[in-house]
DNA sequence: GCGTCATTCAAACGTTTGTTTTATACACGC
DNA sequence: GCGTGTATAAAACAAACGTTTGAATGACGC
């Protein structure tokens, strides 16, 4: 409820409804309407970071592990055969951030962060400290970003529901393909399979 | 105020009192606050759509005309000498809609994408309304909403503080360069009088 | 001067909010 | 059985919210 209506709108007396709780249990367990969001924020990303760790072949060319990793990325943001509320209070959290924002950069979304910067240097050669690579990252995270972010306005823009399962493998194929052109230049010559190599691994369900 | 703290955290005391007005003013002029928050959407994109719909030069080449726009756009997200609550009210309204978005996408947020259609069409040599060029658009937008919509997180990512003046060009030029570099396969020679319609080998399968 | 209208103001209204209180039910050691 | 500590329940609490009321103010035409 805190991710669907923002900690504001969220009522307490509306939480323990549904919970079967009574209304003085959130004071008796977590003192306040606070701590008690505390609480769903810490299992939130302890939750985020066990699920998608996992999934990008470490061995594989960095064409493929591009591909995995947006294809993991969008799928933790949009499937809607997981738990929404996850992306959707950490989105919540970067528009209007909490005391408790922090703790969510480090511990969920740093790592994950690398994790892309790693693959981008992978392909280029360069650094992945450097800033060519690191804002190269930001524009893939930017692209992916955007369809959890304001999908209504996407619905809107292009037509189509974008939400809707089957598209999600399509549109990691879109954007880890764009970014691909986008590098071309840039690419060093192993892995150099002319953008083909990212594909076939989706896992069409 | 809206768009400082949200519809809900806004309360009306407060914009009264900052406003130097009566509490009852809102009622007798608006009707209640919603009728507030429309009226402040209104005049919102009323300013943001004259302040935008200049600067992108109809008669340079595609190129030009898409680094404008990047421009004009990241300026109106990001410049700190105007007023930042125009981006930031409409973040909020595509974040958390209310009924009132809409007005918003139909009057302020498609003239400006189909602008930016617009201007890939033109490069690539396809049409505006098809769905590879504007799931680009997409891709250039996200690109740039992600500095507006969580500044906090992108600071710690590059270290630096994005939001400074000084770096808003740096940005559009990055933007747009990448943008470009990832359809240079697709554009088309300066002699733009090249064939109409769909272009052979369709990327997508 | 006087009535009329639009506007402003302070006060009050009825809800809803998060939180606290008070009472009750249950489990366990002795 | 009994006291003790823990968990749940319904009710009450004060504060804040959006909205309404009714009186006061001022300008204007006649």
């Amino acid at each position: 409820m805190f991710a669907e209506r923002g900690y504001r709108d969220a009522t307490v007396r509306e939480i323990c409804a549904a919970a079967g709780a009574n209304i003085a249990a959130v004071s008796y367990y977590f003192g306040d309407k606070f701590g008690l969001y505390r609480a769903v924020l810490r299992v939130a990303h302890d939750e985020s970071r066990r699920r998608h760790m996992s999934g990008v072949p470490g061995d594989a060319p960095p064409e493929a592990q591009l591909r995995a990793w947006v294809g993991g990325f969008l799928r933790k943001l949009l499937d809607p055969e997981r738990p929404q509320w996850l992306p959707r209070l950490m989105m919540r959290e970067m528009v209007e951030p909490t005391p408790a924002l922090d703790e969510v950069i480090e511990e969920s979304i740093r790592p994950q962060f690398d994790q892309l910067a790693g693959i981008i240097a992978a392909l280029t050669g360069r650094r992945r400290a450097s800033r060519w690579v690191r804002e190269e990252a930001v524009a893939v995270v930017g692209q992916c970003l955007i369809f959890r972010h304001c999908p209504v306005v996407l619905d809107r823009m292009l037509g189509v529901k974008v939400l809707s399962a089957g598209r999600i493998e399509e549109l990691a194929d879109a954007v880890s393909e764009r970014v691909l052109r986008g590098l071309e230049k840039e690419r060093r010559g192993p892995g150099r399979v002319a953008g083909r190599g990212a594909r076939g691994r989706g896992v069409r369900p």
